[in-house]
DNA sequence: TAAGTTCCTTGATCTAGATCAAAAATTATA
DNA sequence: TATAATTTTTGATCTAGATCAAGGAACTTA
């Protein structure tokens, strides 16, 4: 029996996805899941491999639903700008017009939903508020690039590096400083990718990154446990150094 | 008789519009215009002044329709990053959750049509491509935000500027080099903006933008008229330095 | 557990582009 | 048309961050 395969689809595909609650899945209706099942495919792409491919024709989007992406472009050189890290339940490929704008590789070892435009296409015909979902998606990006293009253009080293701690110390989908508490209480972090690819987000260089690093130490600013495990002793004044009043 | 006046409205405000054919607008037949055009507002804006403010409640979108804006984010100490410069047609408002991500200011006088998000909400109702046009414009952004993140993070103050010349030297629309000529034949130009605007647009200095375009004139690869009139004397060659091939 | 990788930190030096300063060109005003 | 204000260019100097070069840690694999 069709349905009872395409429900054990969803069973298995949705009702554990950490993806779910925030991912554009969220504006369709646990009953109308098999629908979306039917237009997607898991996939599945171990730590270091790229799915996405700069200027490659843009057919699918995806819902990353297990592990972490790092967005970047390329120079033909070799010079790196990492654009972003895609979270669980991040939506990949809205910047791409007919081609992709950005190369997607795995972190570690990822799980994806796959969905083509065309089925994108019909999911949104059916489930109009998708389509803003969508938008919506998009929008959230939109802002998250206005503040990356102020960090590139205009932040000082220290400042970008605070920038991305207290970034790293946010919760995934809030991005803002939604949740501003003005109390100066330690917060614990581990950062999830290399010094490399750090340097590459922050458009300057490991040696950098690491000296100022070293510098926040110095200052009492941050402890660091290791290579990965970083504690914000004063999280209310790395912010103020993330803004420019360092 | 009510009809008459809002197609009066439309023969005024959209029969001419220069934006029309490539903005939002254009996936609205011209009958249903008079419902577009009920849901907007004609606004006027005197050069210099600034209509959209970063941080501000976003309760609105634009479409310019007349004159040329710039977009832009400031740190508290008055450094700023200029996001892009609008032209005619192209839609403002987008970059914003639930409060603009960046402000909006008028280079020379300006028109332009404000919709409320309530407004584009029904009209998003009434026409539901008009809400996969969004998000096409929204992916269009996410491209050229990710361009300028490269530019910004990875490129050398030679390659930006080469960068810029060369966007300057595509017509408004066509965003990417999709309209890559082979031949080395001058093309003129005429920079619509100021040098300090330049400069916080690629992330630098006005002096290390007049510098460059002293380098780039003894190189032979530019001749200035003034100030504002540009002639790319080498366009491909300008193209490979702004790809990283200098 | 050791040896080889790879990644990260630290130090010394260099340089692209910033800053500071002033002259030249352009635009505005009277 | 002269003069003032503004903007741009050019020059001299400085510096934040890059580059070059070793050491140390931390993972791999055998």
């Amino acid at each position: 029996m069709v349905t009872s395969i395409t429900s054990d689809a969803v069973r298995e595909r949705c009702a554990h996805c950490p993806g779910r609650s925030h991912s554009i899945c969220n504006v369709i209706d646990d009953d109308d899941l098999p629908i979306l099942v039917a237009e997607s495919a898991r996939v599945q792409v171990a730590k270091g491999r790229a799915f996405i491919e700069e200027g490659a024709p843009a057919h699918e989007f995806y819902v990353l639903t297990e592990g972490r992406v790092k967005l970047f472009n390329l120079l033909p050189d070799g010079r790196r700008q990492i654009a972003g890290f895609a979270d669980c339940g991040d939506f990949l490929g809205l910047a791409a017009v007919d081609h992709y704008a950005f190369s997607a590789e795995a972190i570690c070892d990822v799980t994806l939903c796959r969905f083509s435009h065309s089925g994108i296409e019909r999911l949104t015909q059916r489930f109009p508020h998708l389509e803003h979902r969508l938008r919506d998606e998009a929008s959230r990006e939109l802002t998250i690039m206005q503040r990356r293009l102020v960090l590139l253009g205009r932040k000082t080293a220290r400042e970008r590096l605070a920038t991305f701690l207290i970034e790293q110390s946010l919760p995934p989908c809030c991005t803002a400083s939604d949740l501003l508490e003005k109390e100066e209480k330690p917060i614990k972090i581990k950062l999830l990718m290399s010094r490399t690819d750090i340097a590459d987000y922050l458009g300057m260089t490991i040696e950098t990154v690491s000296r100022t690093l070293g510098v926040f130490k110095k200052e009492k600013l941050i402890t660091v446990q290791g290579v990965t495990a970083v504690t914000l002793l004063a999280p209310q004044r790395l912010r103020a150094i993330a803004e420019g009043n360092g």
